[in-house]
DNA sequence: AATGAATGAGGCTTCATTCAT
DNA sequence: TATGAATGAAGCCTCATTCAT
């Protein structure tokens, strides 16, 4: 609410992240958590209702920052198709770059799940869909993309990308992998855009 | 000891090797491993002495699996040259076809230690030296390899390795890390092998 | 049953003896007991039917062996009145000269107890009251001792040694305790018997 | 910390005490101790570190009440031989009013040991040295003692009197134990004193 | 007579969570 | 906002005991 508690609160979730990076879920103690910021057990639950919320809220927050920078990039673009292989890439980019969220999605994949009977991270997801869906509804009005069905196919491509994601991280075929995803990338462009080829 | 024993034991350190690579150490609890295997908690004690020592035996199956393969492979070439390539690449390969040794090590990656202070896995590893050993003393006799300080620098190649490991699982430089390894590879066997070139 | 199983049979009392002793009841595990002996926790199953019947058995022959010391020793004599001095000063030497059966004794001092309704030892204790018992009879039939309630008058004297050893012992008042027990030992002697008075 | 927490802490101390004393510290368990205090078995560890760190507390706690004892004692004596005298009175006689502590001592004698490797209760034994030291420093500056080495002598002495009490209580030597110990004391002062003998 | 294998009860310990202040 | 004190569930481990062989 208050300015103050805003700032502690985001402090919380900042170290609640690196915690459970370095240590994973179980492991990390809300004493752990608390000892790091310099307060008791006690008063963390003035912040989250319990451990799994204040896990939730951190990944959370990691992921939106993630997302922020997905977009922030996008939005660099133009053009449909330029935005679309900008969000592919850069979404990779991101999770390359920032080790925390990346250990977070090894140690806990279903964190990604974009079906709503998890409800788990499913509003966060749904950002993520959102923003596919954005780019393919401006391409399909620019013109630049075949009349595909929004809905379903940003969830589509939101699932190959996860699934790329367990395949590098998690099934770990790293290589291979990565030379799936950029094939994959280019027949996905050229099935969606229309006339002239998009660029990559 | 007796033949039952040993096929109940195998059992239980591959089911162990299941749930330690799925959930991890610390979540993976003995009432976990007992239930799948139908067994109680109590008896599993009858085979472990606890559940370190569960966890040790496990990974260390698991280890000695990979050794094998590396050097049954080893053991197809003649040329000492040619060892040491299909050692590095095989060392690789049989990790990433092997999802649950390699989720061990993404989640402990302190299992790889050559220090023998880290009692923990020291033997294992020494193992794996011991055949760098092999090979590098085999180059020097066939009069393939320069005269080199054979322990120091099986213990370098094999921190190189495990370097390598840790920057494609853990800290997770996937593409880069793999081209480093391959480049790396092929210095290593240039400054390695005397006269004409170890062919890769 | 078999003379082969009745040596092992004493064998494993003795060393029980050894371990309880040392240890005590609760931290003598029966593991203990086999691995001293050489062999399986399961085969004492075979001699014994439970911890606690091991640990009772095992203070039985104890006890017995520190009955018949005093009894070879009260049957040197022929009058009562130096029978009953023998036997209470040949007591208390011979639980000062084996340290095992006195710590037992002192782990454990409801061991003595002449109540029937705690039948643990009860058996044991009554071959102590029979001893006192016959020297009473004994006495009395020569006309050495007044004419007593023999029973109740047994079970008070057992009684007073027991006290005497608890005050020794566990509640550890030394030399008092003894000089108690020999000033109440004159005591009793001049009141039992008659005529001229028992030598001590 | 606070002075309810203080009072608990204490609490718990003097019922741990009982307990330990009475049923040892093997067969003392913890919910023993939390019934007893009315709590829960988890809350006890609110206040000590484990079971151990409790027992330990515990036998500190008696020990200090002991020293305090015989430190009082020893103060209302000016001269330094009569200190000496009393301290070696009043620790005997202080244990043979104590039964929690000497049941303590009986069970578990290694307590006692004014060797630092055993870090177990080596400051609360080297309370008791210092007592003995102060005293003996205080005899030399008087010039009632002979200029002896004060630390090494102080060390022997105590270990004279663990020495005692082992004899005493454990290998039971009773009455004889007692007569050495008062035999040795009057060595032991007619050896350090000078001039005029130290009366006894 | 003896053993290997299995079990359940009970002990120690950790930890998320709550409540009064 | 923050804390100290308390709790119960669940985890690891030991050990007496049993049963088939």
């Amino acid at each position: 609410m208050t300015k103050a508690k805003d700032r502690k609160f985001n402090e919380i979730l900042a170290t609640a992240l690196e915690l459970f990076a370095h240590y994973g879920y179980k492991k990390t103690t809300l004493k752990d958590v608390a000892d790091k910021l310099g307060m008791t057990k006690s008063n963390l639950y003035f912040y989250v209702s319990n451990k799994r919320d204040l896990y939730e809220k951190t990944v959370s927050m990691a992921f939106k920052g993630w997302q922020k920078a997905v977009r922030d990039a996008v939005e660099q673009a133009q053009d449909a198709g330029d935005k679309f292989s900008i969000m592919a890439t850069q979404s990779i980019q991101y999770l390359m770059e920032h080790d925390e969220l990346r250990s977070i999605f090894i140690r806990d994949p279903g964190i990604f799940t974009p079906f709503p009977n998890e409800d788990r991270f499913y509003k966060i997801n749904l950002g993520a869909i959102r923003l596919i869906e954005e780019i393919l509804t401006l391409g399909i009005k620019q013109g630049r993309f075949h009349e595909v069905d929004v809905k379903p196919t940003a969830e589509l491509f939101f699932s190959i990308y996860v699934m790329f994601l367990i395949k590098t991280y998690v099934k770990s075929e790293g290589v291979s992998a990565i030379r799936m995803y950029e094939e994959g990338l280019k027949i996905i462009l050229r099935g969606l855009c229309k006339d002239k080829p998009c660029k990559r």
